[in-house]
DNA sequence: TTGGAATAGTACGCAATGCGTAATAGCACA
DNA sequence: TGTGCTATTACGCATTGCGTACTATTCCAA
């Protein structure tokens, strides 16, 4: 039975979002591929490119990291993404509750 | 515009399930409405009535907890959970890959 | 020249789950 | 009688991770 898989992608859910931000971040402008294959180097197969393009898309959407296309050769292949100031505000405040989230977690199992 | 609310539902499915397990681990045997009034107590409104009665109807089905209506005076109104031994299994797996995923995103903030 | 990787992005649809809202029912207390 | 607390259940929506597949460009080897 595999009652594990499932439920790893319900708990991705979310932090995915808070990935993407801080690999924007720290390791400055990205490409959608680039993000996956950061990802990928990261553990044990994150987030594949179904999940990461519509991710950026909605970020994009809310205004939480600007998108363009690349000039020159880049042009009409690769589309770069950066980090805005309200994504940076909102990459600070998911990942504080995630660590929340977290703290919950070890500090009802702590007691025992 | 509250842009926030709905990513946090998301960010919380998968953990309301540890969350319910380690209750019933470290707190033993526990009735649906204690946990809910636990997990009021644990932070800023982890998880309501409608949440976590589905969790625990999931985790019956699934192995992960056992239920019995009370006994007594309790009869017909108290159904009580305990964790199993799959439970524990899983809870500390699931663990381990929350764990996983926050050492993940606090990794990539780490070098800025 | 041709063909197959590797790179890069897009589209479609399913399944799972948190959560708002509300209904039901027993018990206590005034 | 009626108000409120305890305790469980039911319905339905919105969001999202992810499998699968398709298109297009670049580059290297046969």
């Amino acid at each position: 039975m595999d009652l594990y898989g499932p439920w790893l992608a319900q708990l991705r859910k979310g932090v995915v979002e808070l990935l993407v931000l801080a690999l924007l971040r720290s390791r400055g402008p990205l490409h959608g591929y680039g993000i996956v294959q950061e990802l990928e180097e990261l553990g044990d197969l994150i987030a594949g490119v179904s999940t990461v393009y519509p991710v950026l898309k909605r970020l994009e959407a809310d205004g939480l990291v600007d998108a363009s296309w690349g000039a020159g050769d880049e042009a009409g292949r690769r589309k770069n993404y950066s980090i805005t100031g309200a994504g940076k505000k909102f990459l600070d405040e998911g990942t504080r509750q995630f660590d929340d989230l977290h703290a919950a977690l070890g500090r009802i199992g702590g007691n025992r």
